[in-house]
DNA sequence: TACCAGGCTCCTT
DNA sequence: AAGGAGCATGGT
C-alpha cells in the first residue's frame, strides 16, 4: 500500500513538467514559457555548478562536460539555446525538464524553514550533472571559496580540456590520469592536488562511477569515500548533484547555520546531523529541501 | 590583517 | 570509534 502511494507520487512528479512549455527544433532550442519554477540565477548560483559565464542580466553561458549551451531570461520565457541539435535531449535532461518542481515544493512547505526557503529559491532545480565532472568539481570544493573553485576549475579545463573553438571541454580521467601532484598544484589546487591525481588515475583504471546508481544514499556515500579527497559531505553533493539522489543531505558550514535555526542545537556531529535533517525532511525529497535551504542561508 | 571557505586525511587516544 | 591538528590558497 504504501509502495502504491510512493509509485504514484513518483509519476505525479515525472509527468510532464513545464506546462506550456515548447519545442523549439529551428533554432536548436528549448523555450520554456512558464517561469514559475525556472530561474536561471537560481539554478547556477545555488551552489551545484561551478562552470558558468554571466553574459548579461539574466543571460548566461553554461558548461557541461563537452556541450555547453546559453540560457537567456527575460520577465516572461527563458530560452536554451544549444549549438547543435543533437544536444537537445542532453540538455532537457540536464535542467531536469521532467520534473515537476511545483509538486516538490507544495510538498515541502508545510516542512522547517521550508516556506521561506522555497519562496526565495522558487527558481531552483537540481542539474543532472556528469558524474564525473561532479567528483573533480567537489573534490575541488573541499575548504575552498566559491569564486576560487570556479577559478580552479577554469584553469583545469582551458590546460587540460578538449579545445572545442571557442571553449574547452572538461578534462577527461584519462587527460588528468597523466598529470602529476606538481600539475594540480600549478593550477592553484593547493593541498588537493594530490587527492585529484590519485582519484583521476583510479578512475582512469576502471572503477565504476555508473555503479554506484543503484546503491541507496548511505551505500553509496560510503562507496565514493574510498576515493581520495572524497568525504561524507563531497559524496553527498556528488549523489545530489550527479545521480540525482534525495536520501542524501550534504552538511557543510551553511547547512549547520540551518540545524541551529531548526533545533536550537549546535551542529557538532556531522553525521547525526545528516541523520536528524534527513527525518526532518524525508528520504524521498531531502536531497531537494537541501538545496533551497543551502541557497537561501548563503545569500540571506 | 585575520578569518573563513559547499572538509579531508592522518595521527592519537 | 572518536577527536583534533594540519592543511594551500585567495576572497572579504
Amino acid at each position: 500500500m504504501l509502495l502504491l502511494k510512493y509509485l504514484i507520487f513518483c509519476a505525479k512528479i515525472r509527468q510532464k513538467a513545464l506546462k506550456g512549455t515548447m519545442m523549439n527544433d529551428k533554432n536548436n532550442s528549448i523555450i520554456i514559457d512558464d517561469l514559475k519554477d525556472f530561474d536561471i540565477r537560481h539554478i547556477l548560483d545555488c551552489g551545484q555548478i561551478f562552470r558558468y559565464t554571466k553574459l548579461d542580466e539574466g543571460k548566461y553561458m553554461v558548461f557541461s562536460k563537452d556541450k555547453r549551451c546559453v540560457v537567456d531570461q527575460s520577465n516572461d520565457k527563458a530560452e536554451i539555446s544549444f549549438d547543435s541539435e543533437k544536444d537537445r535531449v542532453y540538455f532537457w535532461h540536464y535542467f531536469d525538464l521532467d520534473t515537476n518542481y511545483s509538486v516538490i515544493k507544495s510538498t515541502l512547505e508545510d516542512k522547517p524553514l521550508m516556506k521561506e526557503a522555497v519562496k526565495y529559491g522558487h527558481g531552483i532545480r537540481i542539474l543532472n550533472q556528469d558524474k564525473w565532472e561532479t567528483l573533480i568539481s567537489f573534490i575541488i570544493s573541499a575548504n575552498n571559496h566559491i569564486p576560487r573553485i570556479k577559478g580552479i576549475i577554469d584553469r583545469l579545463c582551458t590546460k587540460l580540456g578538449k579545445n572545442m573553438g571557442d571553449y574547452y571541454a572538461f578534462p577527461t580521467s584519462e587527460a588528468m590520469a597523466s598529470m602529476d601532484e606538481d600539475f594540480y598544484k600549478s593550477i592553484g589546487a593547493g593541498y588537493r592536488a594530490k587527492y585529484l591525481e590519485v582519484t583521476s588515475r583510479k578512475i582512469a583504471e576502471g572503477f565504476d562511477l555508473d555503479a554506484i546508481d543503484k546503491l541507496d544514499g548511505l551505500s553509496a556515500n560510503k562507496k565514493l569515500c574510498s576515493l581520495m579527497g572524497v568525504g561524507s559531505k563531497v559524496a553527498d553533493c556528488i549523489l545530489l548533484f550527479a545521480y540525482h539522489k534525495q536520501d542524501v543531505f550534504p552538511v557543510d558550514t551553511w547547512i549547520k547555520k540551518v540545524y541551529k535555526d531548526i533545533t536550537g542545537k549546535d551542529s557538532l556531529d556531522i553525521k547525526k546531523t545528516r541523520k536528524d535533517l534527513l527525518d526532518i525532511y524525508g528520504e524521498d525529497m531531502a536531497g531537494f529541501a537541501q538545496q533551497y535551504l543551502f541557497f537561501n542561508k548563503r545569500e540571506n
